[in-house]
DNA sequence: TGGTATTTACGGGTAAAGTCGTACTTTGCT
DNA sequence: AGCAAAGTACGACTTTACCCGTAAATACCA
């Protein structure tokens, strides 16, 4: 039987999440290269650090070959949903609206994506 | 000299904060009662905590009578932005536009609220 | 003034996260 | 067959976050 965790995956976790969500599959050696762009660790520590996650159930992997293929097995909107709740909770008393204008006001977004925001907004308005 | 260290708050950091944003100034005891609503720690807890805070310049204390009296050092707006930014960066891709999209969809945002966030797109495109 | 209650200070203990070295296994090549 | 390369497994160590007990300091009041 199989429990289905809510495992608020860590800091490094989510690194490693992206990579995977961005690539649908990858082994260790992939995730580990292109986490040195950005970072400075040991392919030993990327490999344990993914081992864990495998346990925790964050990944599933194929491991019917000696190289082992990692997925995600966490969809990337429900993690940004769980991040999304506890922060607006912790740090935005509880209005998502805060947030939204925070982030709109800090951070350039184009045109474009202004546009798509409006869109979604008028929806909003007219459910009411 | 002093070093500003831009140290991240951590969870139980953020929720002793919000307390002290709320309060403006508080006593140890005034903040454990607040997080007893919510959590569950003992008193010398809380203190420590806020002690260590005090270390690492997330707070400030008068402790001119014995009864010492918080306040924040880190601004709300500040942290919220620090945490929004940590965000986009490792979990929507370095798009704004997407976290905002998530946010609104997922939330309940008033009609108000809406009114404000559509005021300030129209700004932002205005400035384009 | 003496005792009780409140508070701070300090140290330690646990658990999770992150880091890595080393040994073992598998694969492919010569 | 035998060696080198690449990979996994495992265990240990360090740091950080939390959590709390106990002792010392301070204040209050009967």
């Amino acid at each position: 039987m199989t429990l289905i965790k809510n495992t608020k995956p860590t800091e490094s976790e989510l690194e490693i999440l992206q990579v995977l969500w961005a690539n649908n599959a990858a082994t260790v050696r992939t995730v580990h290269e292109e986490l040195l762009k950005t970072k400075d660790a040991g392919y030993t520590t990327t490999l344990k650090l993914m081992q864990i996650m495998h346990e925790k159930g964050l990944v599933t992997r194929d491991d019917s070959n000696k190289t082992h293929i990692y997925q995600p097995a966490v969809s990337r909107e429900k993690t940004q949903k769980q991040f999304l709740n506890k922060m607006i909770d912790t740090l935005f008393a509880g209005s998502s609206a805060n947030l939204v204008l925070q982030a709109l006001g800090g951070h350039n977004a184009s045109e474009e994506e202004l546009e798509k925001i409006q869109a979604l907004i008028n929806q909003l308005k007219k459910e009411k």
